[in-house]
RNA sequence: GCGCCUGUAGCUCAGAUGGAUAGAGCAGCGGACUUCUAAUCCGCAGGCCCCGUGUUCGAAUCACGGCAGGCGCGCCA
C-alpha cells in the first residue's frame, strides 16, 4: 500500500460518513495530488470544491463536515486542515514517515511496483522500421519511448510484449535487392544508370562489397529475376542485423520480431481480406478491393488490394492487428512517427471492422526530430540516403545521454537535436547529475563499511533518529515514486520519472552538502544509530534512483 | 483548403486529467570544499504562459476564433 492509498482509505471512509448529511449521489470521484509547496502539507484534495455546485453550499463548510468525518485510527495523521477557496490538505506524521521509509528500504528492487494493470496483457509495437536502411535518429526517439513504455507498464502490473513489426515483403524489397545489385555491377565495372527512386545511401554500397567478397562475379550476368531476390535477401539480413546491433547497443530488447511474410504465407491476409467482404467491409470498385473506412470515422474508403493485384500495407496492417488481439491481447499500444498520424482514422475503423472496441487500440505519436549540427539544420530522407544514422549518434553522445535526452520531452514537443552541442554539453547532460548522485550514494555505503559500520541490515535502524526537516522532506519524495509510476502508466507518458529523478536528486545533492557545511548534518557520524539511520535513507534513496534508471534504460554507477 | 501536433525566462524544456505565489537545466553575474565524490551546493538576475473572446469560485491547462512554426492529406511505404 502506498501513502496515497492509505490516505484514500481513511477519506473515502469519512466520505461515507460525512455522504449521511451532504446526501450526493453519485459521489464525484476522488482526487489527490500532491501540492507544489510543502507547507501545504502531503496531499491535498478538491472534493469539497467539487461538490459545492452540486450542494449549493460553501466549499469550506462542506469540507468541515467531511473533516469531521475523518476518523484516523491507526494515528498516521498530523494534520488536517481546510485551505484556500476550500482546498483539505493532509500531513502524515513524521513517525509514519520513517515507517514508509523502512518499508521501501525492505522492497527493494520492487519498490515503486504497482497493481494497476493487474495482470492485463498489453502489446507495446515500436521502432518496426522497414530493413531498408540503417536506423536514424528519429527511429531512436521512438525506440526508447516505447522500451521505456513498455518497462513502466510491466512494473505497472500489466504483462507486457515488446514487439518490431517487420516488413519484409512487398516492392520496397524488390528495390532493395536491385540497389545492391545495381551498385554490385557497378563495383565489377560494369556502367549502370541507377535510378534516382533506388536506395541512395552508402549503405548500399557497404553491403555490394560484401556481397562481392562472398559471391565473386556469379551473378554479373545472370538473369535478374534470379539475381535480384539473392541480392534483397542478402541485403535484408545484412541490414536487420544491423538494425539488432544498434538496438542492442541502445539497451533495447524485443520479446517478438514479427515478419510480414508470415501473415502472407500462411494466407492470414487473404482470409482476412475475405471475412471483412463477407461482412460488407470490403467491396470492389475500378478493378481494386476497398475498405469502407467512411462506414466509421475515417474520410475516404481505403484500398487494400490494387488494381494490378498488390495488396497494399493496409491489408497487412489489417492482418497484423487481427492477429494481434487473437494473440490474446487485451491491450495494444502502436508507437508510430507523427509523420503517419493520417493513418489513425483507418486503423480505429479497421479495429471496429473486425469488431473489438478500438480503445483497446492506443496509436502513440512521436514527433519528429529534427537534426542540426551547429545549429545548421541537416535534412533526412532515408531514399536520398542522407541521414544521421542511430548508430552515429550512438558512437557521439552514448546510449545514456541519448536515451535520456529523449526521455525528458513529452513524446508530443518535437525535438531539436544539435548534434555539436549534445556532444559539447555532455558533461552537463542532465544524466550525470542523476548518475553522479547515484554514484555518491554508493560512496557514502563503501565508506561506511570501511569504517566498520554494520550495512547489511539498514531496515533494523532506529528510523525515528531521522528529525531533520530535510530528511523527512527526502522520505516524502521517495515515498512519492509509486505516484509518479502510476501517472506515468495512465498517460503513457515516461518523461514524468525523469522530472521526479531531478527533483529528488536536486534535494538529495542539496542534504549532502549541508553535511559539507555542518559535521553533525553528515552522514557518518560519531553516533552509529543515527549513522544507521541515514544510511537506511541512503540506500532507499540509492534503490529508487536505480528503479527509476533502471525503468529508462538508463546505467546507474556505482561510481564516476 | 482540410486535419493532427506545437507555441511558457536569452536558449532547451517541465508544469500531476481546472487549483494555492508559473518551475528546472543551460547560458550570464557573484559566492562555497582540510573531513561521506566540486560531474556538487548557495545567491542574484531574467515572464503579456502567442493574441482575443468565453466557460466558473478559480484557466498556462477547457471551448470558440485568430496568428506563427512543424507534419500529414496516394491504388507509396
Amino acid at each position: 500500500m502506498t501513502a496515497k492509498e492509505i490516505l484514500q482509505d481513511i477519506l473515502q471512509g469519512a466520505l461515507k460518513k460525512a455522504n449521511k448529511k451532504l446526501a450526493v449521489s453519485p459521489f464525484p470521484p476522488l482526487n489527490f495530488e500532491i501540492p507544489k509547496s510543502e507547507a501545504h502539507g502531503d496531499y491535498a484534495t478538491n472534493i469539497a470544491l467539487t461538490l459545492a455546485p452540486k450542494l449549493k453550499q460553501p466549499p469550506r463548510d462542506i469540507a468541515t463536515v467531511i473533516v469531521d468525518s475523518i476518523e484516523d485510527q491507526s494515528s498516521v495523521i498530523d494534520t488536517v486542515s481546510i485551505a484556500g477557496p476550500g482546498f483539505i490538505n493532509f500531513a502524515f506524521k513524521d513517525s509514519f514517515w520513517c515507517g514508509r521509509l523502512r518499508e521501501v528500504h525492505r522492497m527493494g528492487d520492487a519498490f515503486g511496483q504497482i497493481n494497476l494493470g493487474s495482470g492485463q496483457k498489453t502489446q507495446v509495437e515500436f521502432v518496426s522500421a522497414n530493413p531498408t536502411g540503417p536506423l536514424h535518429i528519429g527511429h531512436g526517439r521512438g525506440a526508447v519511448l516505447g522500451d521505456a513504455l513498455a518497462n513502466i507498464l510491466r512494473f505497472s502490473g500489466y504483462e507486457v510484449s515488446k514487439e518490431y513489426y517487420l516488413n519484409d515483403v512487398g516492392n520496397q524489397m524488390n528495390t532493395l535487392g536491385r540497389s545492391v545489385f545495381y551498385r554490385y555491377k557497378e563495383l565489377l565495372h560494369q556502367p549502370v544508370d541507377f535510378p534516382d527512386d533506388y536506395y541512395q545511401g552508402e549503405y548500399i554500397y557497404d553491403i555490394a562489397r560484401r556481397a562481392l567478397a562472398l559471391y565473386g562475379d556469379t551473378y554479373l550476368n545472370a538473369d535478374e529475376e534470379v539475381s535480384i531476390p539473392v541480392f534483397g535477401d542478402y541485403a535484408q539480413k545484412e541490414i536487420l542485423a544491423g538494425i539488432k546491433k544498434d538496438l542492442a547497443d541502445f539497451a533495447i530488447r524485443f520479446d517478438t520480431w514479427f515478419r510480414e511474410k508470415t501473415l502472407v504465407e500462411t494466407g492470414i491476409v487473404d482470409s482476412t481480406i475475405a471475412d471483412l467482404r463477407k461482412n460488407n467491409y470490403i467491396y470492389e470498385k475500378d478493378g481494386a478491393l476497398w475498405f469502407a473506412a467512411t462506414r466509421f470515422e475515417d474520410e475516404k474508403d481505403r484500398v487494400v488490394v490494387r488494381q494490378n493485384g498488390q495488396k497494399t500495407y493496409f491489408a497487412s496492417d489489417i492482418a497484423y492487428h487481427k492477429n494481434k488481439f487473437t494473440r490474446g491481447f487485451d491491450r495494444l499500444i502502436d508507437i508510430w512517427g507523427a509523420d503517419h498520424h493520417g493513418y489513425i482514422p483507418r486503423m480505429k475503423a479497421m479495429v471496429q471492422a473486425l469488431g473489438y472496441d478500438p480503445e483497446r487500440l492506443r496509436i502513440l505519436l512521436v514527433q519528429i526530430v529534427s537534426l542540426s549540427r551547429d545549429g545548421v539544420p541537416i535534412s533526412m530522407s532515408t531514399r536520398s540516403g542522407q541521414f544521421v544514422s542511430l548508430r552515429e549518434v550512438l558512437n557521439e553522445v552514448g546510449s545514456d545521454a541519448s536515451r535520456y535526452f529523449f526521455l525528458m520531452r513529452r513524446p508530443d514537443s518535437p525535438f531539436d537535436f544539435d548534434l555539436e552541442l549534445a556532444k559539447k554539453q555532455s558533461d552537463e547532460n542532465p544524466v550525470y547529475y542523476v548518475q553522479y548522485a547515484h554514484a555518491r550514494l554508493s560512496s557514502i555505503l563503501r565508506v561506511a563499511a570501511e569504517r566498520g559500520i554494520d550495512i547489511s541490515r539498514l531496515d533494523t535502524a532506529d528510523l525515528d533518529l531521522l528529525t531533520n526537516p530535510e530528511e523527512i522532506s527526502l522520505i516524502r519524495k521517495i515515498s512519492h515514486f509509486p505516484d509518479v509510476i502510476e501517472s506515468c502508466a495512465l498517460f503513457l507518458e515516461p518523461h514524468r520519472i525523469t522530472i521526479f529523478l531531478q527533483d529528488l536528486v536536486s534535494s538529495f545533492h542539496r542534504y549532502y552538502h549541508s553535511g559539507k557545511l555542518d559535521a553533525d548534518r553528515r552522514v557518518l557520524t560519531d553516533d552509529e544509530s543515527l549513522s544507521r539511520a541515514r544510511l537506511c535513507l541512503v540506500e532507499s534513496l540509492k534503490i529508487t534512483i536505480k528503479n527509476s534508471l533502471s525503468l529508462l534504460g538508463v546505467s546507474a554507477p556505482e561510481s564516476m
